[in-house]
DNA sequence: GACTATTATGTTATAGTATAACATATTGAT
DNA sequence: ATCAATATGTTATACTATAACATAATAGTC
């Protein structure tokens, strides 16, 4: 099983993920043969440095922001598509909200744990769910394409805290 | 395992399955001590009457039509977020659209089979794939809650007709 | 290095989804 | 009949996302 999940713990470092995170984006866009470009790459950043999934328009704020002049929506979907087609973002579909793959040359599962107590965003990989979903799709004859499970819950941190 | 998944083939019979579900909802709301209003109980029948997966608007077009005056979103809103509440309709979060639940007063997995080609979504409940989910959860200490769980394919109908 | 096709971004407007806030009506219990 | 609780009507607006067209940057070819 292959997860963040630890960034739940408040000891978890996001500095040290993020570098990791965009010399990966790098790789991957090498690999895909496409363009990892500036607006492309900050907004991959803005995304990480978050510790929660960030909606559109938080992301079209920070980048304003970030680079003093008002930037459109187009920008910002234009690169949250890119970087989703790439496999470097996911969009969490129940929050309206992105955020940043953390193993994005794996295999996927597509499993998001989510918090909400903290509102943090873990994702697992797990073959034997994806297994099991394998079997409901051969059970029913239906030719398996994708997955997307959202898990609702509340992380470790957050029922010690709040027991 | 229990699924509507039948209803991907051409000789599903929707008309008898409605009065079915309408049934079964009025006995959930008795159950649950809640009212199926008008208003919410017709909603409930655009939902089922549709093949398809509906979004509030259009639903709200159905209602108005069938009203013969014009429906606001809240109306409409508010009735699906009543419905959604009882167990009576799910919302696809990644279509934003609506749908009928097939077994509202099951223990629920779930998992939905939405189909690329056709659009029409089945239900599944699948405990195996359930275990999987709660291992998931005991592995990274995340308090299950609930789940959501998306799978796009193509059903047999679509495959067998496109082949 | 200029040319050109391709890809990416800027800009404006608008489509699509959902809810806030407050008024009115209906229901159910006493 | 009265009253509290629940449900609906109505208006306005917030939030999410994309269409359409103009401009600019990039990469390959000559």
């Amino acid at each position: 099983m292959l997860t963040n999940a630890r960034l739940f713990q408040q000891s978890y470092q996001y500095p040290q993920s993020i570098t990791a995170a965009i010399s990966l984006a790098k790789l991957v866009c090498e690999r895909n043969n496409v363009r990892l470009t500036s607006a492309r790459e900050e907004i991959l950043k803005i995304v990480w440095l978050s510790h929660q999934p960030l909606g559109a328009y938080q992301i079209q704020n920070e980048l304003s922001k970030l680079l003093s002049k008002q930037i459109a929506p187009p920008t910002v979907y234009r690169a949250l598509a890119f970087l989703i087609d790439n496999g470097l973002v996911h969009k969490l579909t129940s929050l309206n909200a992105y955020v940043g793959c953390p193993f994005p040359n794996s295999e996927h599962s597509n499993i998001f744990l989510i918090c909400k107590g903290c509102g943090k965003v873990a994702e697992v990989v797990h073959l034997p769910t994806n297994e099991t979903i394998q079997d409901v799709c051969s059970k029913t004859k239906f030719g398996f394409g994708a997955q997307h499970i959202e898990v609702f819950g509340i992380c470790s941190n957050c029922s010690s805290h709040r027991a």
